[in-house]
DNA sequence: CGAAAACTTGACCCAACTCAACGAACGTGG
DNA sequence: CCACGTTCGTTGAGTTGGGTCAAGTTTTCG
């Protein structure tokens, strides 16, 4: 993965999201940055720490974002893959109020902070891709609300199998009905406000209905329409229709 | 209330997030708008729909942000007050993932969203506190996801509590220590992931045990810390040291 | 190959739910 | 300003979905 590829996966993204011209793109592709690695379990965003100097862009893996009570349960409130900005929840926050964690080995493009500030400010067209990108997400924290508010275990867990089957097939990482979902059962739990037992005996019922089929991590849909229809997914939320901008 | 004084607290709201020019605050005074009044349970934005022509911002009541499982059970994923903008969640977006409803009478200032949009892209200093606030509003749709996925009933309702205490402090709509809640128990259900017996239950227990006073809607912290501790609550999610912009 | 992490399963428990009834407060019209 | 219907709050009894604890088993990975 070559420096100059990441810059061109980010204005693809970007374009994505809003309609951008020859000098947006051009501005995009001339952002200082650097390729990073992380190690599974490897914190990008500590909660409380004021943001760093540089904003993160996936090019490969997972990450997710986290916060603990008190106690220590922690709840996972969104999963992050190849192609998503991670810091523009808090490009322009004084203090960071969660934590980001890579949720396998991860490879990032950093970004340089304040030269993405500028650019937000100095292309506008840019700047509205990444506000497109952030509500999307703040979109994304408010549906897991409901599903871990409102759904049982069995819907809960439909539902972010559902999510992570058609976000990866919007960013090109899996095809149809079939991909390895890169968490313990313990941190689907965690997103799910389950504990990893429950998830376990959920997942086997699942299995057993005969709506998925399990072998390791990866997870086949044998019917989607049911898995849905169990998971009350609805695809609405991740606005998807964004990547075909008005004029 | 005047159309003008409601355009002054907008800049004032705004200036608070993000340090404002003369020419800013010029702007945002000389934005098309009008007053409008909402009834109790009157939705202002439907999920599925393209957003509406205007972008309300609220001068006087609340209004919470809604979302609903098939099965018709509600999540309340957050509430609004005075001084809050209600539309910049999707003032980029197509469609509108969840409801917007008014929880009291609601007193609103109906915005201009091209104009809006336009102000953003024209006064950059604008459309990051625009920006800012968006943010800020994501930062509450995550506590509220651990809050609902990972506390027990009592320090949900606590949390909730606190955290509307502090902000209507903030707001400057109440004073230390007491204010009316303006929900019923089922809609503190609602926002928390429980049902309203359980609420009932859990409100009662406690003012039995000293945290609070109750009478009516009206509520009275005995104690702010031992609540807090209950609550497992931190204002840092609510970002209100944003108030005071960096140079 | 061996240790650690992840997964699986069973037995038991409890926080919160459901259902149902009733009392209190509210607002609306006459 | 009172009557009354409706919404909201309160309480009890019984149920249950998911948690806890504990002991294997399998997989992963150095």
């Amino acid at each position: 993965m070559s420096d100059a590829s990441a810059l061109i996966k980010l204005a693809g993204k970007l374009g994505s999201l809003n309609r951008l011209d020859a000098e947006d793109r051009a501005a995009i592709l001339a952002l200082p940055h650097r390729m990073r690695t992380y190690d599974p379990a490897a914190y990008l965003v500590r909660e409380g720490q004021p943001p760093g100097k540089h904003c993160s862009f996936i090019i490969a893996g997972f990450a997710f974002r986290q916060k603990q009570t008190a106690q220590g349960t922690r709840q996972i409130v969104s999963i992050n893959m190849a192609g998503d900005l991670l810091d523009l929840q808090q490009l322009f926050l004084k203090i960071s109020d969660h934590n980001i964690q890579a949720l396998t080995r991860l490879e990032t493009a950093e970004l340089d902070r304040a030269a993405l500030r500028a650019l937000a400010r100095e292309r506008p067209a840019v700047g509205e891709a990444m506000w497109i990108d952030a509500m999307i997400e703040a979109s994304i924290f408010r549906e897991w609300a409901l599903n871990v508010g409102r759904r049982d275990a069995r819907a809960r867990i439909a539902h972010l199998l559902c999510e992570f089957a058609t976000r990866m097939k919007a960013a090109g990482i899996a095809t149809d009905g079939r991909y390895e979902l890169p968490m313990t059962q313990e941190q689907i739990g965690d997103a799910t406000g389950l504990t990893g037992v429950h998830v376990n005996r959920t997942l086997r019922s699942l299995a057993a209905d005969g709506l998925i089929h399990r072998d390791r991590r990866f997870l086949g849909f044998a019917d989607w329409d049911r898995v849905r229809a169990a998971a009350d997914f609805s695809a609405l939320y991740l606005h998807l229709d964004q990547s075909a901008p008005e004029g």
